[in-house]
DNA sequence: CTTTCTTTTTGACAAAGTCCAAATCTCAGC
DNA sequence: GCTGAGATTTGGACTTTGTCAAAAAGAAAG
């Protein structure tokens, strides 16, 4: 994230401490939970109140400024990186996230059209599997 | 399901009453949650716990006999359409949920191969949209 | 039938969020 | 710079979804 406060006041957002520091929390952090950023915003700010980290976290998902994925059986994740499609890559055993892109752009099955009278608007895609470490560890 | 006893049994897992009638009310609502599932088979068998509907799904979701599906903002939903790769549509505002048959049969985009050393195993796809019901509700 | 092993039940507990009212802060206007 | 109106932050209670553990009950092999 360039600049923060810009970004917030592109959007006519109030600037506040909390809001400049969650969001550069969620630039650095890329696939974050709420607690990680409070965590990480402490650090930075000295405290924040969890229902703010909340409150920040929501505003900005409503303004589209971050997005948010929720894997099965992990809390909420928190990136900054948006409007490019792209999708996930989480490891089944430790939790492990990482970005892929779109394989093929616009594969057919990935378009929005419809289905049972659906307005599709998205289609999210999660691939599941094993990172590196874990296979690893399987091994041993 | 044709015959959830004669399932349960395959799998090698004692039959009790409340195995076979959370199978059934599975079978019979796709897509319901734990509680709906619980409220459900009170319906037939008079009463059943909490732990016991989360017991049962559990142990059918680990031998394989039903599948858990997990949409963001809404509890696991189960359904006993397996081994297909169907996947799921689901309605922003209701949270409606439909299966839709993947498009493309394999699409590379869903091909399970390897990202960042990753073991890939599965391609989960939610489309996210509106359905009819509420499209109709925003028009008035 | 009986014994053993598995399930079911009950109740406490945990994680992730939301709701609400009071206190505080931002910022446009003077 | 002040000031005041409106938005934000905070703390605490609460909700939802699910798990843990121990005791009671049930299934099924012999």
């Amino acid at each position: 994230m360039r600049d923060p406060e810009a970004t917030l006041r592109q959007h006519a957002l109030p600037v506040t401490a909390q809001r400049v520091a969650v969001l550069r929390a969620v630039s650095q952090h890329p696939h974050a939970t709420a607690d990680d950023l409070a965590e990480s915003v402490r650090g930075e700010l000295g405290t924040i109140s969890r229902q703010s980290v909340y409150n920040v976290l929501n505003v900005l998902t409503d303004k589209g400024i971050i997005r948010r994925i929720q894997p099965a059986d992990s809390a909420a994740l928190y990136e900054d990186r948006i409007g490019d499609n792209h999708h996930h890559l989480v490891c089944r055993s430790c939790g492990k996230t990482e970005d892929v892109c779109c394989a093929v752009g616009d594969a057919p099955c990935l378009t929005a059209h419809s289905h049972h009278g659906f307005k599709i608007d998205e289609a999210e895609v999660i691939y599941w599997g094993t990172c590196p470490a874990c296979q690893q560890k399987t091994r041993d």
